[in-house]
DNA sequence: CTAGTGTCTGGACACCTGTCCAGCCAATGG
DNA sequence: CCATTGGCTGGACAGGTGTCCAGACACTAG
């Protein structure tokens, strides 16, 4: 294989990726996202350049990363019939909200980065859109309306992205998208 | 006055803004926004790129501008009373979704730039969001409640975000809108 | 033990970015 | 008519980006 290809880890290669990975979170950390350099994570896994770029071709690709492993990592959601759908729409928008929330650095790069135009971080994007959308279906159970799933995903991306720039802080978040899912959840139901 | 404070226009200044903004608009049309480069559009519209880093300090202010500028140039919301609160917040949200609409180019650069660090794009974009606010709350009228205006916003971020991703179209936003209106509208009235 | 294979390294590369500054030029005011 | 002044020029600058490649290296198989 002459080519990377930088998709599927070869099982061993997984270690650089995972170095990579962590040295990007404690680079955030230590310098913040400006201060972010393909080559600094590089250097902080112990790793030369060259090979940190045929895993990531891109700063917002590794930041990305990041995002996307927190989102990975989160338990599936759990169908609790007992409370109301806007109590299970809530849970499910406060726990996406609150990722990255105790961490300011993070999540403002996050929502810089998620947005790069680099083809990495598209897969990556489409790959968090999907997991939203799943999640948000989950806790509204089979027959939600359709609109209000779509009004949601949209809100959710508007809110997500408002905060990244700065106009609310993540916990806030949660609340303005418990407002939101209670109007929409008050209309038809 | 030694710093140019690239604020204020002049007055015969302006001309070369005006000149730079032309020319993002032309260089966007042949080259697309990966081939924007202010040196390019400094070219283009016959000015050192020192003069142009002046006015703009970077290629996303110069498209955040263009944005700005389409948008201010709409007309007011003309609160038309006979029709529905729904007509009229539809007309509103199909008026900034079509913006950018016949211009691919153009549109998709906007949403990446109007998203920069930079803090003069960060400038426009604060007064982009206000613009948007400001024509929501017209046509929604006084008595509008703050949780749907605010839903409202958060929806129109959401799908401009994802109109610029490639999720759908400029023109499928406007409808997306409408359904999200709709939802959000026939909720409590 | 040795050959083979695939990965990692370090350094060079071309290109882009935003900033700086000495000198030029055109308009204004005396 | 000159002197002054402010903006413009063009070219140089230090930094950063992503790519490339020859050679070093470490495994694995024979």
């Amino acid at each position: 294989m002459t080519e990377p290809t930088r998709r599927d880890l070869g099982g061993r290669q997984a270690d650089r990726v995972d170095a990579l990975v962590e040295a990007t979170i404690a680079e955030l950390r230590a310098n913040g996202y400006d201060g972010l350099t393909v080559r600094n994570v590089a250097r902080r896994a112990n790793v030369a350049a060259a090979t940190a770029y045929s895993y990531f071709g891109s700063k917002d690709h590794l930041v990305a990363e990041v995002f996307w492993r927190r989102l990975a990592a989160l338990p599936t959601v759990s169908i609790d019939r007992r409370g109301s759908t806007l109590t299970r729409v809530s849970a499910v928008l406060r726990e996406l909200a609150l990722l990255v929330a105790n961490e300011p650095e993070l999540a403002a790069a996050s929502t810089t980065a998620i947005l790069a135009a680099d083809p990495d971080v598209q897969r990556l994007r489409d790959q968090i859109g999907a997991a939203f959308n799943e999640r948000l279906v989950a806790a509204l159970g089979d027959d939600a309306e359709p609109a209000v799933v779509r009004a949601l995903n949209l809100a959710l991306a508007g809110a997500l992205l408002q905060a990244g720039m700065g106009y609310f802080s993540y916990t806030q978040l949660a609340d303005r998208m418990d407002e939101v899912a209670g109007v929409l959840l008050g209309a038809n139901r």
